[in-house]
DNA sequence: TCATAGTTTAGAACTATTCTAAACTGTTGA
DNA sequence: TCAACAGTTTAGAATAGTTCTAAACTATGA
């Protein structure tokens, strides 16, 4: 058995994922995806994704795991959420909600998107338009 | 007339601000402390702040303004607003209140406190506790 | 199977920020 | 008034995260 065994399923979901946005379904884009939407959302960083793939063996450089990042996220397939001035964080969950935020360790946590609301985002100045709302509950250790 | 005319009473501000924090008002804190509090609410990144400063001919070095806008920002004097990865941004607006974002030119716009309103921000999980809910409402050219 | 366009990569480059340690300055007390 | 000290500033080096470059590689379609 030379051959790692390799989860079939996972493999043909992220493949149908990535043909589905016209990526060309590569080892390295394959692998990523197969992590990263493995169980249902995830928080990862470029460098924690990194670290997760490398340590199971998998080579992909820093440099494509951040082209994957971006590209899976124009492709809609991710968010990037702003918490950090200094690291960006990516997140899996890409409908309506919003993010407790551990800074201490700098972990996210989701919150759906019925449980908060802003209520009366103002119309913005002249000349300008939303394009989404954030909401981050930075949070602490009580 | 040798000297620069200097503006007296936002000079007396400035110094009784710093005494105020127990912050010894240097030249440079004074100086920074001048151009920041001038007007109300200001949002500036230590790069822009150090460029309006070198441009009025006044040297401060850009390590004095990071060190400074983070003692001002745990004196209480800015906030930190966190939207862009990448960049810091502090503002003389420490009451309640958020803000617009118009990412295309790293533009912030306040929205006082009275205006936007987060509702059922939801109990953060066992063991912590919210210590601030920053709301961004990203806006671009329409 | 080939040609081609798209992709990956190591390493250099870049940007924002922090660190270091030496020089400088505000404050205090005599 | 002034010495002494602690706090502050600074240039420049260092660091962290990210992007760029250009050469090697690979998926795709004919």
């Amino acid at each position: 058995m030379r051959q790692t065994a390799r989860d079939v399923p996972r493999h043909r979901a992220a493949l149908a994922r990535l043909r589905g946005c016209g990526l060309r379904p590569t080892r390295q884009r394959l692998e990523l995806a197969g992590f990263l939407f493995r169980d249902c959302d995830r928080h990862v960083t470029a460098e924690s994704l990194h670290d997760e793939v490398s340590k199971a063996g998998i080579k992909v450089s820093l440099a494509t795991i951040y082209n994957t990042l971006h590209q899976f996220t124009e492709a809609g397939l991710l968010r990037q959420v702003v918490v950090d001035a200094g690291r960006s964080y990516f997140d899996t969950n890409v409908g309506d909600h919003q993010h407790f935020f551990l800074e201490e360790e700098g972990h996210l946590i989701d919150i759906p998107g019925d449980m908060i609301a802003v209520s009366n985002v103002p119309v913005p100045p002249e000349g300008l338009a939303v394009e989404r709302v954030d909401v981050v509950v930075r949070v602490k250790r009580a």
